[in-house]
DNA sequence: TAGATTGTTAATCGATTAACAATC
DNA sequence: TAGATTGTTAATCGATTAACAATC
């Protein structure tokens, strides 16, 4: 498959076709069109068709897409017929909610190991996985594989463990840490600044009074 | 102050800036140049001049920019300013994340009221604030003028919940379901999704891959 | 005053939408 | 075959960057 320089855009998109091909693959739909897609999800259809072929031809004149199909081509794009070996970093609320979260490990993102830096919780067990102290991180990940870290704890401790991390050799940061890391350009980080997103709301909010 | 509707683009760079100035606030800077904040956050300094005058003139030219004064102006554009009276649905590890999480109090951000489905967890406190039954819900949204929901439920109880928020009077949800909500016009609404979130960081990692 | 740096206009770049020929 | 709908090119729109005159 050749890409030439996909754009962020697009590719924060497909995740969202993938979903609602999901649930049109669930309802037993066999068939869609960009159009009735566009007006399921509130697109256009140029846009769906647009995006679309820059992966290739999944679709077909005079007929649309074929739902399930499609859904499994989209989701090879995004990797998602790979696994994925994460360690978690901060057992906490945060931490321990994603540790939960059933659907990850469906899509193939295996929690393998959670550590903590608060000795109480070493030993302890979520969802069968074991809490290790941060001393092992290192040595864990290159021991199991490890791609991707996951950063629940405060923004003080982020930078020093996003450094172990890559030492260990991990590909990709997932951050919750309201900080920016500053790692290596081979290091992939995706941000999710939870607080940066209520902010945007706040302004909205704010915005629509005044009409 | 006036404002020919600003891109979603700069406001989402609104709250990066805040939290900058805040850092450099805490160091006691005094001043900073567009070009010197342009180093810190690796973007150029025409977009830091250009997404700062859609608000108004901050800063002098030959001098730049005040921090503190530049701080609490973006604060002011972001609501911060004000206080916002939230509705958390779902007491699980999300949502008791973001109950404790103490910053969102410090911005202006105050969890009213916790509600969940699940009778066992009703009267129980988290962080001094009690757990209802959602039949309270609607009710409690109006006699506390309750501005934001917070969806930290399934995606399945969702559309019901935020049905329920917006007859209650709702301006805003901050929906971690994962599901897109179909509600009216003036009612806002921020998702995150955490899945497609992680997703976009799968992609990158297998196209990193073969490079 | 001279130097620095903003505010703002103009140029460029990229992303979205529209249109339509290709084709199932 | 005729009708439908894609794949793709062209037109439009918007966002980013560059440049520079205004001004502190």
């Amino acid at each position: 498959m050749e890409h030439k320089e996909i754009s962020k855009a697009v590719i924060a998109r497909l995740p969202r076709y993938y979903r609602y091909l999901g649930e049109l693959k669930d309802e037993k739909v066999e068939r869609v069109s960009s159009m009735e897609l566009s007006e399921l999800m509130h697109v256009t259809a140029s846009q769906i068709r647009q995006d679309l072929n820059h992966f290739g031809g999944f679709g077909q004149q005079g007929y649309g897409y074929n739902v399930a199909f499609l859904y499994d081509e989209i989701g090879k794009i995004l990797g998602l017929d790979q696994k994925h070996h994460l360690v978690l970093i901060g057992a906490g609320h945060l931490g321990q909610a994603l540790a939960n979260y059933v659907n990850f490990e469906r899509r193939g993102f295996l929690i393998k190991g959670i550590f903590d830096r608060d000795e109480k919780l070493h030993g302890m067990k979520i969802r069968g996985i074991e809490v290790r102290p941060m001393e092992e991180l290192e040595q864990f990940i290159r021991k199991h594989d490890i791609d991707i870290g996951v950063l629940t704890i405060p923004k003080n401790g982020a930078i020093e463990v996003s450094e172990t991390l890559v030492r260990g050799g991990i590909k990709a940061i997932w951050n919750f840490a309201h900080v920016d890391l500053n790692v290596p350009d081979n290091i992939l980080v995706e941000n999710v600044h939870l607080s940066e997103s209520l902010m945007k709301l706040s302004y909205m909010i704010d915005r629509a009074k005044e009409r």
